[in-house]
DNA sequence: GCTTGACATAAAGTGCACTTTAGGTTGTAC
DNA sequence: GTACAACCTAAAGTGCACTTTATGTCAAGC
């Protein structure tokens, strides 16, 4: 089974090395394999709980909701309904900030343009104030 | 002209009085006008102003940012360009993260049918672990 | 055999954006 | 005239999500 180093997983993820070994250490991750060495090896589940917690985190949800939802995930099927609140919740929470946030380009698309009827004003009579 | 007290304004805005206070006492808001007993009076371009900030906040600007726009908007019609920069290139950070919240909104409905298959299948053999 | 580099740990530090606290003034309500 | 609410200020505190530091281990290259 293949297996990854800090560094390649960091360069995957594009989590520092410090930020992987933070999240092992509040149990957002399990326990990585480690090497003869102690290195961490990481493993394609752990890349991809890694990619799932970035996307997740990336999106709004704090790193607490995250550890909800690792910790009903390690307990197993009988919390199925809960995992599947918790994605739709911050479902939910995705649709909100969309929709602020295409209310807000339309609001900087406005004044944008406005911006630049300004700037066509003043090319239009460079020497106005002087 | 119509002003608003501390407590209008933050139910008006949904900010609260210590963050308006904070926004004054850094510079993003030009110094409110006060009343005899030395309290504040927010005038209808203090809200603008206010609604401005509150909206780019929301969507990911950085207080040093919004420091920066204001700043330049004091300083008169010469920095339009650089405003306009500034506007561009918020628009800019708008639809990336736009593009990352739809592009999670669809991992998460993926995920969220599996869910649903998944409890459909738990529903249709209740006694399976037993 | 000694430096170098990649990792390890635990603990302390950082940056951001507020929020809370402590103490004070002012104007109305009883 | 005194209690109370609504504000004021300056300064310290908070919560979050990391990041940095100090110190140590281990294997490979010169």
């Amino acid at each position: 089974m293949k297996t990854y180093t800090s560094r390649e997983v960091s360069a995957i993820t594009g989590l520092s090395i410090p930020t992987l070994r933070y999240y092992e250490s509040i149990g957002l991750l399990d326990s990585v394999q480690r090497a003869d060495n102690s290195h961490r090896r990481y493993s394609d589940d752990d890349l991809r709980r890694i990619e799932f917690l970035k996307r997740v985190r990336a999106t709004g949800m704090s790193i607490s909701e995250m550890g909800r939802y690792v910790d009903l995930f390690r307990a197993g099927d009988e919390t199925l309904a809960q995992r599947l609140d918790v994605l739709l919740a911050h479902r939910q929470r995705v649709q909100a900030q969309m929709d602020a946030l295409a209310d807000t380009l339309d609001f900087l698309d406005a004044k944008i343009a406005r911006y630049h009827d300004l700037q066509a004003q003043q090319a239009a009579m460079p020497e106005a104030a002087s």
